[in-house]
DNA sequence: TTGAAAGCGTTACCAC
DNA sequence: GTGGTAACGCTTTCAA
């Protein structure tokens, strides 16, 4: 047995000249249209006969140009996927796409020629979606972007073009109603807020990374209206705009200017805690302190933090992305997920 | 500004007309074929601006079909990708694809149409290259497979059509000489006996995994020449076709019967030097160890183990992929890449 | 230098 | 019920 020689895969016309009936039969016995024409059961037979004594498969290609669908999902991610596949970055996103992507019937591209292409340039892996005038999302019938560092312009362009697409994240573009699915950090920043005061905290203190990305703008607009609505004060620096930690702020907190504060990191979380450690503060008996974002459980305790329900994004997008596809016309709407608040260790009654 | 209604995307034969030339010459300008009919500057500029003003993007469809040819590398895994993206099981070997397939410009599709489908089922998600009668695999130009692939008559069948493919693992399949990039157990293991050989060792035992697949043969044919090159004794269960870990095997052990022994997994090993514990005896000092497989260090030291250099084999399976493509009658010969070993803390000079 | 025209493999419409 | 036939959008000869 000798494997053929991949001359030319075997057409629906060389199926018909075999099967002895016309081509566009072929057509309809094999694309299952049975409503359409009803076909004797003899020349169905034949047909199929014929398919497999030629191995007979259908021409992707020519299936896509002829229905304008591919049955092609993109996923662009605007950094390479795997490298940071194993941080929680990418990875759950990616996870809950397959499992929904697998269960709709779809399949999955990944656009990895748009990247800069070198070996060593770019460990970041930089990709765009405008490529030399031409734009490889095409390929498939629509795409999920994700990523950080993404390219404004870009997606104006492409939204502009009508190519259906939605986003995982917030990402503000003027002129643009990118279709975005948001965690909703705000109201979860808020529920943090809340919880702290139902603790009987009033003097709070917010401490920022250094990004300003819409992500860590919800955060901050969710937890400054929680802030006022309670009446509460802070007059920390992150509050004010300032990012990282001040040691001279710090030293008032120690004195007792606050007794909770949010924190949007747990990078920052940690060394809050142990700056804190320094100046005779313990967490939470002295000082509570709530994480932004999902927090591992880690031998300290657990923070008081968030899930963000990234798998279950994932799953949306995908669904979003196929209601696009279905009816063009639902070209608009974001979607907010909630996040879910993780109670911890972090996180104590007032204690004064 | 809004949203351009997608109904039908420009065309060349748009862009001819607005520009005012013929459709070919609209085509020759854009594929760049200069070299073919060399077209004016006039011409050229009037071309670009009718696409800019259209925002003409080719239709990667039309393009395949017309070419034959995608840019598209297919990666098949026969279980869910993602799940065990975390594990290191398929994870180095796509961070090597997509790195590589990043850098020579193809994209990639994971093929997850071809699943079960259901939520609940199969959390293994196990998936079929040919379902309905139809080949999914055929939307790429050639595809990557990996995985426990269960079903070996599709694998006989893919390559007995002509499709280009590599699989990454050996597998053997009657009739059929699929191409395969190789981690090198055989000599792997033969060079693991070498060690403990040099160590001193001559009673040395073998314990095996339960699993049959071609990468156990490997390494238990690899040790078996090397067991029986050196001239050694083993008459330890695993040897001889039993797989686990017997008692009164250990007990032997324990009293001398052997110096070293050889595992095929971390997992096994793991369980070995406990049971070897509770008979008084510890690793390195009374037995030596060494696994057949990557072991990351852990607290208790790192295991003499093997490095499979899986991102190298995910890059060469896109190499060799490429090079079937371009010359369809390389469709011959595997790759055996190489494993280092790792000396690590289990493996000692023999004490008696 | 440029344009006309022939496919590539499918699907879908329309006569028969 | 079934078989022509016209697209789909592109590339590539072949003439002009």
């Amino acid at each position: 047995m000798t494997a053929r020689r991949r001359e030319k895969a075997p057409s629906q016309a060389d199926v018909a000249r075999l099967a002895g009936v016309s081509q566009s039969a072929v057509s309809r016995v094999i694309s299952g249209n049975a409503a359409t024409a009803r076909i004797p059961e003899e020349t169905r037979q034949r047909v199929f006969e014929a398919v497999r004594e030629l191995g007979y498969v259908a021409n992707p290609a020519a299936r896509a140009m002829r229905k304008q669908r591919n049955n092609l999902l993109g996923v662009h991610t605007f950094e390479r996927v795997f490298p940071h596949a194993r941080e929680d970055f990418y990875f759950e996103f990616l996870l809950g796409i397959e499992e929904r992507a697998e269960e709709t019937g779809f399949d999955l591209v990944l656009f990895t020629s748009t990247g800069s292409g070198s070996r060593e340039g770019s460990e970041r892996g930089e990709r765009k979606i405008y490529k030399d005038g031409t734009n490889r999302l095409n390929l498939a019938d629509g795409s999920i972007l994700l990523g950080v560092s993404t390219d404004r312009g870009e997606l104006a362009r492409l939204w502009y073009e009508g190519y259906p697409f939605v986003h995982i994240g917030r990402r503000e573009v003027p002129g643009a109603e990118i279709p975005q699915i948001i965690p909703d950090y705000r109201s979860a920043s808020a529920s943090i807020v809340d919880r702290l005061v139902a603790h009987g905290h009033r003097r709070i203190g917010y401490v920022r990374e250094w990004l300003e990305m819409e992500p860590y703008e919800d955060r901050r607009i969710g937890y400054a209206e929680a802030v006022e609505r309670h009446g509460l004060t802070d007059t920390s620096p992150g509050f004010r705009g300032v990012h990282g930690i001040e040691a001279s702020w710090l030293d008032e907190v120690a004195r007792g200017a606050a007794t909770a504060i949010v924190v949007e990191s747990v990078r920052l979380a940690e060394s809050l805690r142990d700056q804190l450690a320094t100046r005779g503060r313990k967490i939470p008996d002295d000082i509570s302190v709530a994480v932004l974002e999902a927090a591992p459980a880690d031998l300290s305790g657990q923070w008081d933090s968030l899930e963000i329900p990234r798998t279950e994004i994932g799953r949306i997008a995908v669904d979003r992305l196929q209601g696009m596809l279905d009816d063009p016309d639902e070209r608009t709407g974001s979607l907010l997920v909630p996040c879910v608040l993780i109670p911890g260790t972090t996180v104590a009654a007032v204690s004064d």
